[in-house]
DNA sequence: CGCCATGTTGATTTCTATCAAATTGAGTGG
DNA sequence: CCACTCAATTTGATAGAAATCAACATGGCG
């Protein structure tokens, strides 16, 4: 793989600080939605001590499909897009990670997919085997683990449903209330703004659309007062819509 | 839920009969393909005598979706679909579980898909809690468990390509490929028949398109000599065809 | 043999992709 | 501050792949 023409191409950068201020697990602000939620307070201090702050640029390239897995992610901050590939340009976004997701669950040796920061990220990163060993040793880490896998497994056949038997609109619905969901979540407390801070053409490759028709459906609904489209985002001005159109 | 209906309206029947004869977990012919292959000897006495054969006929629904996962399958010969249902009737088939694969994985109380009978099915029954508790002592069961839950998330990531990206005819030919591979693996040597028990509704179900569009590239590409349709699935004619256009 | 589910084939429509162009807007440098 | 640039987005016109609508064929099974 020509690395260097590929970072170019994508204008990628990524700046891995020395672990950085306070960095305490006991203070993280997404422990209670990531997989550190089965670890007591010593185990904690144990990740803690096998955790380093990793920074990347917006458009940095986190790992790439079929690279090795020398190391796994729990994201702190940002927004991270999980691509997969076709070897003549086509491209199917499998995932956006949000503060508190984990990359790099299955423990595999090498990466299925690739992950690309949307924004500027911040994440804890393990060495991989360090963390295998680690969650061998905490059985309910483990578990925990494997409940994060199969609950990501549902989401992947949700995400079957919409690709394979939704139109354009129930598609842009579904993906706006799921990122409601979600953005809310991580707030803790239900968004009125639905950040989008992926581009048009990532939410097309999620959906399985063009951007062209993710531009028209979301101005149509724009017109049709079902939403305002914001710096950054869009708000729903019309729930119920939303709701009875989304998977 | 109005079971009764929906039974009879899908024609369904389930005979469980009691542990017939020399069912042995030593002598099992999917072990190899199954997560038992994490288990010695003296674990698989343990798990046999927690497991029950199941026997389904056809069309029978082994559960649904929304049902409580009182037990859980091996799935030990024929086929099932996997099926998740919008209100309005519309199927999207996440998957087929062929001889080997594990149903209930996730070890969560409820389903969230259903599963059917696309032929007559045997099976190795679990109590979902039994099996729970087996897990929580046995590590590597648990470990080889999420190994294989990760797998199948690898796979649901390939088939979100295949949904959002790939045209009828490469869906078509992912899909047959798909097949020839998992029987191949099932049979332990290179499938000649590609083995289609399920109908042409539920490949296009499974492929994101209609049973005329499925029946029409079949077709379509029997008559540029690419496979021939025989009794109960088909045969390729030419392989090199079907693996430049698989994903 | 004839019935009914399943599958095939044909005609037409529709939704979304594609092709093409205009607009916006964030960042840059004068 | 403002013109300029370039990427991202929006909008419009047209094409095309697959869905839909509608017969018709097949074949397993009583």
């Amino acid at each position: 793989m020509d690395n260097t023409a590929r970072l170019s191409e994508t204008h990628a950068h990524s700046s891995c600080a020395v672990r950085s201020r306070g960095d305490d697990c006991r203070f993280c602000g997404v422990r209670h939605l990531s997989i550190c939620q089965a670890l007591e307070s010593d185990e904690l201090d144990l990740l803690e001590k096998m955790a380093s702050d990793a920074h990347f640029d917006e458009r940095a390239v986190l790992f790439r499909e079929e690279d090795e897995a020398g190391v796994v992610f729990n994201i702190t901050a940002g927004v991270v897009r999980l691509v997969r590939s076709l070897p003549d340009g086509r491209r199917q976004v499998t995932g956006f990670a949000l503060p508190g997701d984990f990359l790099g669950l299955s423990l595999e040796k090498t990466w299925h997919f690739s992950a690309e920061a949307v924004t500027g990220i911040v994440a804890c990163r393990f060495r991989r085997a360090a963390f295998e060993d680690f969650s061998e040793k905490k059985p309910h880490l483990l578990k925990k683990m494997h409940a994060f896998a199969t609950h990501e497994l549902g989401l992947a056949q949700d995400h079957m449903v919409l690709l394979g038997r939704l139109t354009a609109e129930e598609k842009l619905a579904s993906f706006l209330v799921e990122m409601k969901r979600r953005w809310s979540r991580v707030a803790g407390h239900e968004a009125g703004l639905i950040r989008l801070p992926m581009g048009r053409q990532d939410i097309a490759d999620y959906l399985g659309l063009t951007i062209e028709t993710v531009s028209r459906v979301i101005n149509q609904m724009q017109r049709d007062r079902r939403l305002v489209i914001v710096p950054d985002g869009i708000r729903f001005v019309d729930q119920t819509y939303f709701d009875d159109l989304a998977l």
